[in-house]
Parts: C-alpha cells; sequence; structure tokens
DNA sequence: CTTGTTGCAAACGGTTTGCATGGTG
DNA sequence: CACCATGCAAACCGTTTGCAACAAG
C-alpha cells in the first residue's frame, strides 16, 4: 500500500501551506495533521481528540482540534463530509488522490469510502445544466453494512 | 401546477397514516402538515416554527415541531436532507413526486431542488456494487446562485 | 518583542427531554 | 377515563469564543 507515502506528501504540503500562510509552527497541530495524513477516511472532531489523547502524551484541547481543522479547511487541505450522524467529519484532500465519496452504515454508523467514475461524470454534465455555478458536490450512500446487514 | 394537488394528497396521506399507527389529532400536527404539505423545498426546524408562528394565531412549540417531524420521519412522510449549513432540514416525501436532491448556494444558503435521471441510473447501478445493503442516498451540490455569482 | 498558538472554561445554538396540562377517541 | 398531544423550561451536547499564558520567527 501506499497510504504512508500519501500521508507523507500530505502533511509535508499541509506544512508548507501554512507556513506559506503566515502561521508558525505549534504542536497540536502537527499532531493533529500527522493523525489526518495517516487516516482512511473522514473523523469527527470528538474522535479526533480522542486519538489524540489516547496516542500523545500530552492532549490537545478540545477547541484547538476545532480551530486547526477550521484553519485546514479554509486552505482546502481537509473537507467537511455530512454523513448524516449528527457531527460533522473532516478528512485531508490529497492532491493526487482520487476523488471519493460515502456510504455510511445506519446502523452502527461505519464510514467507508468509495468512488465511481461514472457518477462523477454523471455528477460534472449535470453541473452544467443546473442553476447554479458548481463548486463542490458531496454524495451519501445509507444503508446496512455486512454485518449489520447479516 | 399542480402543487396544491400533489400536497393536499400528502397531508391526507399523512392523516391516515398516523391515525393507523394509533396517534390521535392535534392542531399543532395538522397546522404542520398543511405547512409542509404547500412548501417547495426542505425546511428546517426553525424556518417551521416561524411559519407556523407567522401564519397561526397561536404559536406552536419548538419542542413540538421536532417531536412531529420526528414523528412523520419515522413513518416515512418526511425525510431529513443534509445540506452542510448546520441545521438539518426536513421535506415531505410524496408517493408519486419525483425524487429528487438539492442545490446549495453557500453565499447566500438558498436551497433548490433538482432531479436527474442519468444521475439516478448511474447511483442505481452503483448500489448494487457496493458493500452496503443501499437504503436511501443524498445528493448535494454546493456552489454559488445566479444573484451571488453576478 | 511581535505575532501566531494553545488550553481552559464559559458561552452558544440547535435539539431533546421531563413534567404538568389539556384534548381526543 | 385512558392515553396521546402540547407547551414550557430545563437539560444536552457538539461547536465556538474570550482570555491569559506560551512559543515561534
Amino acid at each position: 500500500m501506499s497510504v504512508d507515502v500519501v500521508s507523507r506528501d500530505w502533511v509535508e504540503r499541509a506544512e508548507q501551506a501554512l507556513t506559506a500562510a503566515g502561521r508558525k509552527r505549534g504542536g497540536a497541530r502537527r499532531a493533529l495533521l500527522e493523525l489526518l495524513g495517516g487516516q482512511e477516511c473522514a473523523l469527527t472532531a470528538l474522535e479526533v481528540e480522542d486519538a489524540l489523547r489516547a496516542s500523545s502524551p500530552r492532549a490537545v484541547s478540545r477547541a484547538s482540534v476545532y480551530r486547526i481543522l477550521d484553519e485546514l479547511e479554509a486552505l482546502g487541505l481537509v473537507q467537511r463530509v455530512e454523513t448524516g450522524q449528527a457531527m460533522v467529519r473532516y478528512e485531508r484532500v490529497g492532491e493526487h488522490e482520487q476523488h471519493h465519496h460515502h456510504l455510511v452504515c445506519d446502523a452502527c454508523g461505519l464510514v467507508m469510502p468509495f468512488s465511481d467514475p461514472a457518477l462523477e461524470r454523471a455528477i460534472e454534465t449535470l453541473s452544467e445544466r443546473v442553476p447554479l455555478a458548481v463548486s463542490e458536490h458531496e454524495i451519501v450512500l445509507h444503508g446496512a453494512c455486512r454485518d449489520c446487514a447479516a
């Protein structure tokens, strides 16, 4: 798998973008970047906080988690994902990573990524025939995952 | 337009479903059904409350708005829409109405419905190749509406 | 030393719940 | 008259903000 490589790229790019935006370095942000870089899919702010508390000796405050996620979102390094689970999720946006969407198990809350070229094409075509200058789109499929459907 | 006809159908169907579920009638619910029946697109709970306060002499309490919307959702008469605007939206589900999705203007908050057969087909095909027993799907296009893009 | 960064705790705002009252069947 | 429906106010909980202490450039 190239997950580690990808994430390392992203972490570096993020550090650069932050520096370019006139930001200074800080422990909390470094820890958060490291975490997001290694994630396969979207996390909630609370999950981020818990993961950081578990892996790091000094906890990162909740406020910082939200502040940093907002910052990263503004720089286009992270994107929000609305899964209809009452909490916003966040995931990194890789420059060369494949655009993807989400499957949500309404029974257990599991969130999985998926991607489909045909769907993207349909969205692209559609985007030109709609009374909106489309900048982004989000697709969420709800249902029961294999474990829960059994 | 057949909007009025459609909404009347829906209101009637809702009343029947509620009675069948062993519920009694009440003024708040009747007012809410009447309102949703006449809506073109999804409303937030707060918008529902305001609309009811404006049109009706006696206000409907916020708690009732949420309780009734939950009830209607459980019966499949209403569906939640996540537009990424920090508040959940609700809209009626018509039996013979066309399935649709939403365009959201991130600048002014405007929400518009749209539907696209090609997109639905793509979703349908995709649903069979995914590790999830898909029961629903939601598609949201974000961008700038005509007024805001100008 | 000037300016961004972080933690803590309090404030916010949408949503939910407990409880007493009132209306429906 | 049993039970659902409703209003009011308080509780909840994810998120945001104010402020003071710190650290990077």
